[in-house]
DNA sequence: ATGTGC
């Protein structure tokens, strides 16, 4: 017997978890899968749905995106909001790489504009971008300077030279959320934030130079200032070391919370405390800061990446028209407010591996995009496609406004690296077009395409269901890897 | 993801 056994198919690609599969469960579960899929989807993840529906204060149903796996407490590709008047806050929900995510440049280059130069280019990328497990930025950041990092974001960098003031317009929260507060991050997470502040990371973070292959919707590309042919540049970066610890001392802080809350966890990974408790309210402003850390974080990059281009090319990055499209988080929590039967309910939405995917009309997305909904950034994995696609009014009907973030894994790091042999990943790479830059060539193993979900059938299952619509598919030309 | 184990 399997759980799946329960659940029942509501429409096209959308399955039910019935309320009553769990006495103790509040809510329903759905997962947006296709068959496939969801035949292929182990049973863990499904009773992690199941687990967070019996979370207090569960908002309508817990969520499975396209792109759902097994993760610590809460899956991975997955949403759930908790409404403030009597829900919780967990960290598990957000995950331990606090905001990380995506952010995409456009430029006026054509892929021909870069050809010769490519070579090059990523060679100085990889130089310019620290990268790698343990990466150290490149910056000294004063002791006392952490604390605006974490409190300002991406503001700080653009105030300290990094970037452009009009970049902060385009960036999800613009880059900054106000209720952030580093006094309640600890010593350690800033200790070990302070020398990795502008740095890429390592695992499935990457930095790509790529090359827009197909327009799907002419309109939505062309208010996001898309083109077939268009060179663009791809940042998957989050808040490093300063984040994971982060989460690991509010892991440590709710495990205590729960207990004395007296919330009854199916398992123990859900730790949590109750919204409007001191702990949760400290663990929603540090994760704030730790968010602001990887704006900044990407941010600076964006600056380096801009000097790279203007280095090598030998025009200004405005010249060359190097602004930001938009950038996406997809390890967070927010305070939101999302109408149900007619009333504004104040939630705790929870995305972890989950993009943000607000429709047309909202007010939280910038003027210029508001009229289409906002870009939704969903990158592939090495050296393959990645996606942008724009929010609907059906995800904030339906999935709090979120949809799927990425290709999920399905080999694990070790096992990858039993599979696939660095040498064949690179000569299928090259007989691509693609160049690769890599710290190492275990990094290339753990990250072979095949370790991962198909990044396609993912986009399509959002696009179908409609919680969001495909605008442009691009292209690898070249990346580097931490 | 991550000072790739406390």
């Amino acid at each position: 017997m399997s759980i799946k056994d329960n659940i029942k198919k509501v429409r096209d690609n959308v399955y039910e978890v019935p309320g009553s599969v769990n006495k103790k469960m509040r809510a329903s579960g759905r997962l947006y899968l296709d068959d496939e899929s969801f035949e292929a989807l182990e049973d863990g993840a499904i009773d992690q749905i199941v687990n967070i529906a019996c979370l207090p204060g569960v908002h309508r149903y817990a969520i499975g995106l396209p792109d759902i796996h097994f993760g610590y407490g809460f899956p991975i590709g997955g949403v759930a909001a908790f409404n403030e008047k009597n829900g919780i806050v967990s960290p598990g929900g957000v995950g331990f790489d606090i905001n990380c995510g995506v952010r995409l440049i456009k430029t006026n280059l054509k892929q021909a504009d870069i050809e010769d130069k490519l070579d090059e280019l990523i060679e100085a990328l990889f130089k310019n971008i620290p990268s790698g497990v343990g990466s150290k930025g490149k910056i000294k950041l004063k002791e006392n300077e952490i604390d605006d990092v974490l409190n300002f974001g991406a503001e700080w960098a653009v105030e300290n030279g990094y970037g452009w003031k009009e970049d902060l317009e385009v960036l999800e929260e613009n880059g900054r959320i106000k209720e952030a507060d580093s006094a309640k991050v600890s010593d350690k997470a800033k200790r070990r934030g302070i020398p990795q502040l502008g740095s890429l990371g390592s695992g499935n973070h990457f930095l790509e130079i790529q090359v827009v292959d197909e327009i799907y919707n002419d309109e939505v590309a062309g208010v996001y200032g898309l083109e077939k042919g268009m060179v663009v540049i791809m940042i998957h970066s989050g808040s490093r070391g300063c984040g994971h610890q982060v989460c690991s001392d509010y892991l440590r802080v709710m495990d205590k919370a729960y207990k004395n809350h007296q919330i009854d966890l199916a398992d123990r990974q859900l730790a949590c405390a109750p919204f409007d408790s001191r702990e949760a309210q400290d663990y929603l402003k540090a994760m704030y800061a730790a968010a602001n850390y990887a704006w900044a974080n990407r941010q600076m990059m964006t600056h380096w990446i801009r000097e790279t281009f203007e280095d090598i090319l030998g025009k200004s990055a405005k010249d060359m028209e190097m602004d930001i499209v938009y950038d996406v988080a997809h390890n967070i929590a927010k305070q939101e407010t999302h109408k149900f039967k007619g009333n504004d309910i104040k939630l705790v939405v929870h995305r972890k591996g989950a993009t943000r995917a607000f429709g047309p009309g909202s007010e939280e997305i910038p003027e210029k995009y508001r009229e289409v909904g906002q870009p939704v950034l969903i990158p592939g994995t090495m050296g393959t496609a990645s996606y942008v696609l724009h929010g609907t009014q059906t995800a904030m009907e339906e999935t709090f406004g979120s949809t799927a973030h990425g290709a999920g894994r399905v080999l694990s790091r070790s096992q990858a690296k039993k599979d696939y042999k660095p040498e064949e990943i690179k000569n299928t790479l090259a007989a691509n077009g693609v160049k690769i830059r890599a710290t190492t060539e275990n990094v290339i193993a753990e990250e072979a395409p095949g370790a991962y979900k198909d990044v396609d059938s993912v986009v399509k299952i959002s696009d179908s269901t409609g919680i969001a619509k495909l605008v442009a598919k691009v292209k690898p030309l070249a990346v580097t890897k931490g």
